[in-house]
DNA sequence: CTGAAAGCGCTAACAT
DNA sequence: ATGTTAGCGCTTTCAG
């Protein structure tokens, strides 16, 4: 075992009988070292088995070259392919990637929102939990200039970088196209208001009724957590109506699903009697039978923008207080769930 | 803006007509101050706004609170069950967890293990890549003594603690099934061999069929990727056999659903001419038509496990080079691309 | 082209 | 119960 440390430049340097500042610019291809003995100190690294320690260059440069993500849940298709554009540009950019997940809970995106902070992220990138509801641990980033770019899940009290989808003509295609399938009935299931991203698809549901001369009938609006046991319940509510829907546009595909499921089971007919649309296009719902109607968001290019725009406030130095909002395309991908052949 | 620049505990300090010591342990909750300091100084912290940096911390603690734990892909349904297995424990135990995915590239692998150790996280999780064939950046961890568990996808090559599911059993449980419901020509798709949990699949696969008097031929074990069009074209090849398989027993439930997907397309009922079973549970493989036989691998457990023992090993300071495989049972789950009603 | 020295922010002997 | 001091490993003026 030995007095198993680390290996640092000052072993490297005395090694080599020449210094540390030497030896740390010879490894950062500093140009003022000459060739040579860039060459020779950075075999003699290799031949000691050295490994630079970034906690301390971080310490000392005030700067960690990693960007944080935060995301409600990592298994949500719509949420690992943002994470994967972000890893996209973070990596050719130099930058290191750490992901967590709040699993929906405000407690928990305060801990590991704090705990990046602590550990001095460079940037946040985050999409924030159904429950989140004080906005301090982001105000912490905000507040103190480091750079923050929200996606899909955005909160308007905090002036930020905003990448997000149009939700509003997403919700509003939907509606339409149901419309269009000759529905006059059509229930709207949704997840919590205070997310700009359901109070935008409700919006757009409840503009193209109007648009279409159809009533809004508050009682086919239910707002709930969206979880696979709210998409069952919500049904079984809106079954029970004296006045059934003859639709049912679901704010995310779990739902949808757990709808067409139940629905199968009693014995109505998707889409004959009852149609269905969901939200996100999770890879089940290409494969479910009925194939699940749903809007398609751009995850992997939303990953990338919202990298590019934190990198760029990261690197811009002149910290100009103007922030943008980028909004992407939705397209709305019919499949057997709303579609009636003829 | 003023020169901005982060209240440390010298600041706060000095604020307090006290010593830096001080402040350090009063926010430590340290014992030897008085109970009254203590809240002083963490009102004072409060008021300035104080936060701590972790990274100082780190750096002269020699340990960062933090451990990583590295998946092939974090929106595989396996994969994130575990992670979140991980971070029940980790969170309790008062650690902080980075997620990273190698997206199947040994390369990407590579960096990211690098960057870990570079940012001295205290241990280690890790299920390799695809295409992992060097080892040295685990031999980083392994060699330097850093606690590291793999878990599912292991190296044989390094000695570590260890976390794996059946696979023999699972195989093997597969293909009895199979047999048991008649099939005579088991077709067996499967990921590359240097992997241990596909080579292990394959054995129990293969003693199955021996131990049941079934001839084992080379011609229906087909190996590749598995990814979706993987198993396209492995379907397509065993169709083209004159003796085609009345089963094909699935790497994993990707490649089955593509399996079946083709099989639907080109009229081939599933399961009465072929039946198909997949692996790992993924959660389309409940809701497809037909439903997909799989094996449920316990992902979160497997997750708290690994946590268990690397932490075990992080607060142990003896190194006892003594290190554990820990088997976790597979259960086979019966649905309908298997499963014929008369 | 290279070295000396100071310091990033925090902690832990070792005092007192 | 609190303060002094030294240093974690690296980078960076400032000198030469």
């Amino acid at each position: 075992m030995s007095s198993k440390t680390e290996p640092t430049i000052h072993d490297l340097a005395k090694k080599l009988n020449i210094s540390a500042s030497t030896v740390s610019r010879a490894l950062n291809d500093n140009p003022r070292i000459s060739q040579k003995t860039r060459d020779m100190i950075k075999a003699a690294a290799l031949e000691l088995g050295y490994q630079p320690n970034t906690i301390a260059s971080n310490l000392r440069n005030r700067k960690s070259n990693t960007i944080g993500i935060v995301v409600p849940l990592i298994n949500r298709h719509f949420f690992s392919s943002v994470i994967s554009g972000v890893e996209d540009v973070a990596f050719a950019a130099g930058y290191n990637v750490v992901i967590s997940q709040s699993n929906d809970e405000g407690e928990k995106e305060q801990r590991i929102v704090r705990s990046m902070f602590a550990n001095r992220v460079d940037g946040l990138i985050i999409s924030i939990a159904m429950k989140t509801t004080k906005f301090d641990h982001l105000q912490l980033f905000a507040g103190k200039k480091i750079p923050l770019v929200f996606f899909d899940r955005i909160v308007r009290e905090i002036e930020a970088d905003r990448v997000v989808v149009d939700d509003f003509n997403g919700g509003y295609k939907v509606t339409k196209h149901l419309i269009e399938q000759g529905r006059k009935r059509i229930a709207h299931l949704t997840g919590p208001l205070n997310l700009i991203t359901y109070s935008d698809r409700k919006r757009g549901y409840k503009q193209a009724l109007v648009d279409h001369h159809l009533e809004v009938d508050e009682e086919l609006i239910i707002v709930n957590n969206l979880t696979r046991t709210d998409g069952l319940m919500a049904v079984q509510q809106l079954l029970k109506l004296k006045n059934r829907p003859d639709a049912i546009f679901c704010g995310n595909d779990t739902t949808a699903l757990s709808a067409i499921l139940h629905l199968k089971e009693i014995g109505i007919k998707v889409p004959e009697e009852i149609a269905i649309v969901g939200f996100s296009n999770e890879p089940f719902s290409e494969v479910v039978t009925p194939s699940i109607s749903t809007i398609k968001q751009p995850g992997f290019e939303m990953g990338q923008k919202a990298a590019q725009m934190l990198i760029e406030q990261i690197e811009t130095k002149e910290q100009t207080a103007t922030y943008e909002t980028v909004t992407m395309p939705t397209e709305l991908i019919i499949r057997e769930s709303s579609f009636l052949k003829r």
